[in-house]
DNA sequence: AATATATATTTTAATGATTGAAATATATAT
DNA sequence: ATATATATTTCAATCATTAAAATATATATT
């Protein structure tokens, strides 16, 4: 294969890698529109409404930032009085992270956007997207 | 369809999406392990090898930034010698960016990386991703 | 031709998200 | 009892980015 297919073929895969990746993104695009919220902060509330409750860690480890980012970010939405930190028992060391319930309201205004038939349709198409990277990656 | 379901619903989908958004990033990681510059600099090089030139307008567009932006971005690619400010003669207003000798060399050495046979499948797949996804977004 | 308006880029100060590292609090092991 | 490990917070510094003013050049209008 020549240099210059080589080239062809790179150039070929970020124009589509760029794509899928403006796709992947549509989806909390279209939730976030008009909200005054940060497509991170939304993704968070989400993430507790799924887990019920996150440690500061868990919230890291889902972000891939320090222990310092979760700290701020938790503070701004405790401020809007969205979620509400929550000390331990069993270790008095961890907090976790739980909606409050205007999280909670927020959450549930957030789903009513999502037009229900679309829903499965959007989770069956990106399962086999995924099936079909892992060919690959 | 229940409340439930639809949560689990955007779980499933949030899931995957993440997925394939940590997929989509994996060939640029790939070509990026090892070196010192950014992803986005990489990408930016890469670009200006597919286009031979780029004005600063294109380059804001391309990545979705403000022009200075831009500047900031080209003045450290500049400093490092991988790309060169050409004027352009028709209408002065407007800087080209051009690979320098420099640039051309690291960017045929990310080529280097690459497997020659599995560039095309990866194409190939990416390109049907592409198809799959049009069909919801 | 002179003047006004539009466009491309750079400059600059400010912002916001993030990091690394020290500080604090608590738990576990020796 | 003491040392070590762990979870979170605090804080100063960094970095990429923005918005807006400044600069330079081009185009349109009178």
């Amino acid at each position: 294969m020549s240099k210059n297919s080589q080239m062809h073929n790179v150039e070929i895969i970020m124009r589509e890698m760029l794509e899928i990746q403006q796709k992947s993104k549509m989806f909390v695009n279209l939730l976030s529109e008009g909200e005054s919220l940060s497509q991170s902060q939304l993704i968070l509330l989400l993430q507790l409404k799924f887990n019920d409750e996150m440690k500061a860690t868990e919230i890291a480890d889902f972000f891939s930032v320090t222990p310092g980012a979760v700290t701020s970010m938790c503070d701004k939405l405790e401020k809007l009085n969205l979620v509400q930190r929550v000390r331990e028992n069993e270790d008095r060391r961890v907090v976790k992270m739980v909606l409050t319930n205007s999280g909670e309201v927020k959450v549930q205004e957030l789903f009513l956007k999502l037009s229900q038939e679309k829903l499965t349709d959007i989770a069956k198409v990106l399962i086999d997207v995924n099936k079909l990277m892992s060919t690959i990656f």
